[in-house]
DNA sequence: ACAGGGCATTAGGTTAGCCTAATTATCAGA
DNA sequence: TCTGATAATTAGGCTAACCTAATGCCCTGT
């Protein structure tokens, strides 16, 4: 019995568990660097022996690369794989919200369970139902079927110098009660912000809306509102 | 430590494979009787022995009644589970197929998945915005959210009358590519059809639609429309 | 230069769900 | 009534993912 050669096999599906480590390592490497066993053990609340298992299986499958006692990042073929499945869950968010009434806060438990079990053929239609939306409902960028996805400069209102301009662009937050209350609060993708104060010692930032009125916005929150400088700033 | 009281306990989610079982198993029994153990395992294509291992589990949870090397009936409480499962399986069929375009044949194995993973607040929005629909794409009746189904008395074609006529009420596959070509001899649930000729031995049966033109239907295709008697036959 | 703290990994165990092989129950027909 | 065929069950294993406890690596601060 010879050895197989292995170059095309035909790589069986991504077991759901599997899918979820690939999308944490995806979002902690974001900005570059290597995602740490105890980041994705927090973000996937799982103990982190259960990770360095994974992380030793998925790198036997070329889907990330390990550098042991340093973390790991996604290779080419686990990065596809990461962006299809943020692809899905993003279409899912926004066929939900726009096609079936679900709110901005409990779209992302839906579609977290969703995203293993579609169809890429499902996705699609529903992507050519939406007219091929490229942000979600938070705002963030949908990744194209072809795998590209925009990377944008973005900055955290919290950190967002006072007597700037900003938009809102994504708000990063899954946590159901406090996207709900962003929105109450008027504070939604696309509207224009105005830093006019912040406190030290990482204190509250307030900030003027569109219609004049203003906000106070503490730091924990702060964090998640994503903004790129408004046009001509 | 004293036993504690077991009545109101929370109940764990089911897990998928347990769905599968229960809905195998209300199929089986749907004409009364017991499910046998090497029909589940046909059904579900797993081993005999693992659906003996399964239906003790079932059994100590509640969810069916094990009558050993006779078989298996459904609980109240496991019909309840059973007809949850398949009002979810119908109304992704009813949707994909009226409001996403997929078609007769592949509604099936995407509607399989998707059943595991819908919350129940999909699948209400759902058939609100189809219309609390009470059939799926295949002429099946659709359970209520509050788990009563319409029992009705069919007779599949391979079995109705020579000069009798009837109407096509359910198509009982899944099978794409026969459901495929049945669509495309028209033979769709709502045609009434009237028995003109069946050869013995098993042979195939002629019926004339509606619009005078005729089909030769073999018996293994027969066996899956089930029809019930046209009005005022 | 090295001692400790903190993180990562290995060791070893659990559970669900599947498998094959071996055993046992049931029932129909001689 | 007995005997086989058929079907169900038990026995014993495997794998994927998880866990806790024990161990090992790395780096910073003295």
């Amino acid at each position: 019995m010879s050895a197989a050669i292995r170059s095309p096999q035909p790589s069986p599906p991504l077991t759901r568990s599997v899918e979820d480590y690939l999308k944490s390592v995806f979002h902690l490497t974001s900005q570059g660097g290597f995602a740490t066993t105890s980041d994705i053990a927090e973000m996937l609340e799982v103990a982190p022996p259960s990770v360095s298992g994974m992380m030793k299986r998925l790198s036997e499958t070329g889907l990330i690369e390990h550098v042991p006692y340093r973390g790991v990042q996604l290779t080419p073929q686990g990065r596809r794989a990461a962006l299809q499945m943020i692809r899905r869950h993003r279409i899912l968010e926004s066929y939900l919200t726009s096609k079936l009434g679900f709110d901005w806060g409990d779209v992302h438990v839906e579609a977290e369970r969703l995203e293993h079990a579609v169809s890429e053929k499902l996705i699609e239609r529903m992507a050519d139902a939406l007219g091929e939306p490229r942000y979600d409902p938070h705002g963030a960028p949908i990744p194209t079927a072809a795998g590209e996805i925009e990377e944008a400069e973005l900055v955290s209102l919290a950190a967002a110098e006072v007597g700037h301009t900003v938009v809102l662009q994504e708000v990063s937050d899954e946590h159901p009660a406090r996207l709900r209350y962003l929105a109450e609060q008027g504070l939604r993708p696309g509207v224009q912000l105005t830093v006019i104060d912040r406190q030290p010692f990482n204190g509250p930032t307030t900030a003027r809306l569109g219609d004049g009125t203003t906000r106070v916005v503490g730091q924990e929150l702060a964090l998640l509102l994503l903004c790129r400088p408004a046009d001509g700033e």
